[in-house]
DNA sequence: ACCTGAACACCGTTCAAGT
DNA sequence: ACCTGAACACCGTTCAAGT
């Protein structure tokens, strides 16, 4: 395991994003977004349990060991493939003043972690930094930065403003998996019980979803009130 | 197959005294309360990936099989192991005002979760639904309740504080999979210029355990003038 | 350069059998 | 009731060998 020249530390090599890629030939079967495309296709119909080297060699229609040319283990995958479906996203530019650039990015994070709940679950494990999550970030940091606040009042807000995203993401998809969206369940029903919660909203899934739009709010207005920044 | 000493012969069986005591066990050497304090451990000393079915067994000084009597499967260790570390905080009860009492247990909730990163790590997998988990989920809505705010006002409020922790947890959890709590190395360097926050602060990492606090205090503020609350 | 095939050292889980 | 031991059907990853 030889580090890249470039490599100052060890965790440098830990990210596929800052590894040099490799040199291509002219008609090789498989490459890096045929088996980016291939793992996404796989996550989404069969969820996250179903990515294995095998499964995906076989969607592939190669041997498990021929990924490994292009990869250097299972995680860039999931790394490539989370970063995949933020690429939409980073491709558009939304035009307006800093709140609604800042409404609309984070929304469009939400909702591809959500439309792709594998990537929500890998969250924990694999922190968001391919190019198009950066991209994404640093649109909202410039626009906090356009309101001319100072450095540590656009990190906080910026910082939260992500931890709203992943934490509303990642509760969604840890409610699939239970089944916790079917409003039936028993299990469903003991929760709702549990936190007193019967009247109002009786599917507590639906709410996360529902109520991700209010929670950003209240968080933007609680930053106005903070810098005092009313634009 | 070699007779233990204590193997009875055909005979021995015409006398009570010479039967086999009492099936049930008095003491049986695994318990549930075993089985999740060594998972705790295990899961705290070697983290998220060690834990197996074997090395937990060895942990335990019993066969893997073994361990199948008191559980269903893996998934249900995480289940308690995670619930099992918001056991202190749910066992205080903190006394104050509606928003002391929120702030603490929040905050409560976030420092378990980044104690034991493996804990937020699963959270993307499986809902936080144990016991003491909803004891202080639980807490924090009665809290809100306790303002006179509309039912919607409460939901909101309550899912945003909760997707808030669990999104906090969840990116310090997996930036520390990265080592990207280390600030010297190109990575962490790297995703600080792409975000264009050279300045400050210095370690992403830091900052997003800083301003867990402020960002609550965003959400908090912006509940307050969305819902007139200002006692 | 790219890809295969076999092999290694693991997994979670089941189940008949023992006590 | 509780625990063992062996077995099954998988894993991710490596590597010599082919093209």
């Amino acid at each position: 395991m030889t580090p890249s020249p470039t490599a100052k530390s060890p965790a440098d090599a830990a990210s596929i994003f800052h590894r040099p890629a490799r040199t291509r030939r002219v008609d090789p079967s498989l490459s890096l977004e045929r088996i980016t495309a291939s793992t996404v296709a796989l996550l989404d119909r069969e969820g996250a349990a179903a990515l294995t080297m095998r499964a995906l060699a076989n969607e592939l229609g190669a041997h498990a060991s021929s990924i490994y040319w292009y990869v250097d283990r299972r995680e860039d995958l999931v790394d490539l493939a989370t970063d995949f479906v933020f690429g939409p996203a980073a491709g558009r530019t939304p035009k307006g003043d800093w709140e609604h650039i800042i409404r609309t990015t984070a929304t469009e994070m939400y909702t591809a972690l959500t439309d792709h709940a594998w990537a929500a679950e890998f969250a924990g494990q694999r922190p968001l930094l391919g190019p198009n999550a950066l991209t994404l970030v640093s649109r909202i940091i410039r626009a906090l930065d356009s309101t001319g606040a100072t450095g540590k009042d656009q990190a906080i807000a910026g910082t939260s403003i992500s931890n709203l995203v992943l934490g509303a993401a990642t509760a969604s998809a840890a409610a699939r998996h239970l089944r916790l969206d079917d409003g039936e369940s028993a299990l469903t029903q003991h929760v709702i019980a549990a936190v007193q919660q019967v009247t109002e909203p009786a599917n507590p899934v639906a709410a996360w979803t529902a109520y991700f739009d209010e929670g950003l709010d209240m968080l933007i207005h609680g930053w106005r009130t903070r810098t005092g920044i009313f634009t």
